[in-house]
DNA sequence: GTCTTATAGTTGCTATAGCAACCAATATTT
DNA sequence: AAATATTGGTTGCTATAGCAACTATAAGAC
């Protein structure tokens, strides 16, 4: 008999995930990023600004590691943060210069990464995919909310 | 324009393993057993006795985490080790009592977990998955080997 | 206007995850 | 047999991940 780890589906995507993460962490490694905070500069590169329980919302994420990742990327220069005009508890988080800049290098790899991740994937297979991924997320939220 | 994040399916992925990990961690939590130790418990309640390195390359983990892990099942007495009698430096992983005996209550409640997880998703659509993730597993590895 | 509740952010905790560097033991060379 | 390379395991490092508990501020209830 095969090994069990393979018969699930939720354990097949965990290994994926470990797999893709640490392969785009290599490729951010040089830019001294890491994939999570790239995922936030995403976010920034769209919509500067944002509060962090707002990056901590898209990303669907505990606030505790947003402050974290916050932290490192302002530690590294490529943020900044300001009290916010109506809220005294809450900051905005905004690029700075290198922060924007570092976006043009980040983006195309990111296309590419995202190229080469999905070499020879139909449109179709990764509707398909897309779907499914997100039926099993609304099948366990679900479980989460209902009565036990 | 919507967020961008749900444009990168590797994102999806990311963001798909973390919720189920969320949810079955929560589930495991009263047994006192995280989801990377259950990992661990999955393949020796299969095959009794290996040692360190195998556990590493069955889960595709650093041998650094299989070492902590197992430390960690050890301290809980789910497991005890000994050294190998053919090799001085290797440990087999044997579980005690107490791991054989978890395993009955954990076994069913992986099942519920998966089958939880996978309705209304039908078997074609599972299958489709499981290639799909293995083909973007192979497409990174392919180019972790190749020259860049 | 005070009292209560909710919200934004931080700190401390445990559990991954994987790299680098290390030790000790085994295998391989020569 | 001695020198070298490889392997199994550990320790230290950084980066997630999320819960609990906390502070400070804001919003609502009365």
């Amino acid at each position: 008999m095969k090994v069990v780890i393979n018969d699930f589906l939720s354990i097949m995507i965990h290994q994926t995930d470990l797999t893709l993460t640490s392969y785009i962490k290599a490729k951010l490694a040089p830019l001294n990023i890491a994939p999570e905070q790239n995922l936030i500069l995403l976010l920034l590169w769209e919509k500067d600004g944002l509060t962090q329980i707002e990056i901590a919302k898209k990303l669907e994420k505990d606030k505790t590691n947003i402050t974290r990742m916050i932290c490192n990327l302002e530690k590294k220069g490529f943020i900044t943060r300001h009290i916010s005009e109506n809220d005294n508890r809450s900051f905005n988080v905004f690029l700075t210069e290198k922060g924007k800049k570092i976006g043009e290098i980040i983006k195309p790899l990111a296309e590419e990464f995202n190229r080469t991740v999905c070499a020879g994937i139909s449109k179709e297979e990764q509707q398909i995919v897309k779907q499914v991924l997100l039926k099993m997320r609304q099948n366990v939220e679900k479980k989460c909310i209902e009565p036990k």
